[in-house]
DNA sequence: CCACGTAGGATTGTCAACAATCCGCGTCTG
DNA sequence: CAGACGCGGATTGTTGACAATCCTACGTGG
């Protein structure tokens, strides 16, 4: 354990807040369009308005909330065009992580907590867990990037992968087949084991367009439908 | 213009002032490491030190500073570790955002717009202005990101650039050629017009390893030299 | 001469109060 | 009766001051 005998909190407190927040916002706690009071959340979390304050704005830099003046701040709501922002720019970073995992020698211990995170998933699946399926899908990616080494990719795919999780909060429903998707993630697992890069990143990319489709199918909600051209002056 | 008759201002004015600090460490006011004093810089911009801390979380999210407890702020220092991984991330974004733009039917205004900023390039050139022509070529990619037209890329990018500029103000000297340079922006944007997926990427990653070896081979400074395994107990 | 402990100065972290702005509702007028 | 105006409540934006922590320099004892 290296994280004994450190300062009690070696953090910043607003880097605290954020975290919590963040979880908050995945977990599906504040749904998306939701008005965060500020003396509300600082009086919840037992801290004054100042660092809740900045770590809003690290939120707000993130991308997670949407700050209008005097108005307050919103969690983001994710529209069909979200999804597929989400998605790409997914795709972008874990495909590049996968390059770089690819091009280093041992690939083992990488390999091994992929191993972890698919049993993690099989148990859930087995056990009917929604919820812990989508959180052990969450850590296989997270470790996927987070084995590559790369901090920039492995701060974005952080974001990214708390959006993913904002996006199947919102419609809980739709239950993804586990079977295949457990399927996909042994077949990154085997990829990356056997190092080819081919079909890694065919196979990934597959796997993204998959769920994209997934999420997109049954909550075609194309948003506010609003109709520029047809307003009068 | 749109930018009239808009509320005196609409942006949060911790907005502001990290955009102002941002582009202050991009062109080198604030050279890598140095501290950041808050006293010193919300008398200097005329705001009191809530919003100018609520900035500093903001950029300190972006990871273009360093908080240290109790210590303060400091501009992060990019090591040869953080050259290659800004890159390794500028190259994952980049293709990303050229394969949608490819994928978009009409890419005539991309084009335009890559156009001008080659012009610039060039104008830059043949005055031999370094810094003119880094503006320029900062702001070729930042326009290929943006006419992607995805929101996350585009903010990723906009920090990436930001730390690019950086990695370049550190070590101004080393002159790029800039006939080399051009040339490859120009077969950049060429692969965009032609719709060539292949030579697109190619060039692409070639152009990003290109300024990496650039940037590395003059300041081989791999930073602390810690021989790890050689230390007796 | 070196190591330890301590005081000083400066900086950051946190807080509570003040000022500015916006939304909803009641009232008034054409 | 419909629309516009104005007011009250609530929330955010900003400010200044207070408390906690850290670094530097100095003095003391071994």
């Amino acid at each position: 354990m290296d994280s004994d005998l450190e300062p009690i909190s070696r953090r910043s407190t607003a880097a605290i807040i954020a975290d919590r927040i963040r979880s908050a916002i995945m977990r599906g706690t504040f749904p998306p369009g939701t008005q965060l009071g500020e003396v509300d959340l600082a009086a919840r979390l037992g801290v004054s308005r100042g660092p809740l304050r900045e770590a809003m704005q690290r939120l707000v830099a993130e991308g997670l909330l949407r700050s209008e003046r005097h108005r307050g701040l919103f969690v983001r709501d994710l529209e069909a065009a979200d999804v597929r922002d989400v998605y790409t720019a997914r795709t972008a970073v874990e495909r590049a992580a996968a390059l770089l995992l690819l091009a280093e020698p041992d690939r083992a211990p990488a390999v091994a907590r992929l191993t972890t995170a698919i049993a993690a998933m099989e148990a859930a699946a087995a056990a009917g867990d929604a919820v812990a399926l989508a959180d052990a899908d969450h850590e296989f990616h997270a470790e996927l990037v987070a084995a590559s080494g790369s901090p920039r990719l492995h701060r974005m795919s952080r974001t990214l992968l708390v959006e993913t999780r904002m996006c199947l909060a919102a419609l809980q429903q739709n239950p993804p087949p586990p079977e295949s998707l457990l399927a996909e993630h042994r077949v990154l697992r085997d990829a990356l084991e056997q190092g080819d890069a081919e079909r890694m990143t065919t196979v990934l990319e597959a796997h993204m367009a998959d769920a994209v489709a997934r999420i997109l199918d049954v909550t075609l909600v194309e948003p506010p439908e609003s109709v520029d051209g047809a307003l009068p002056a």
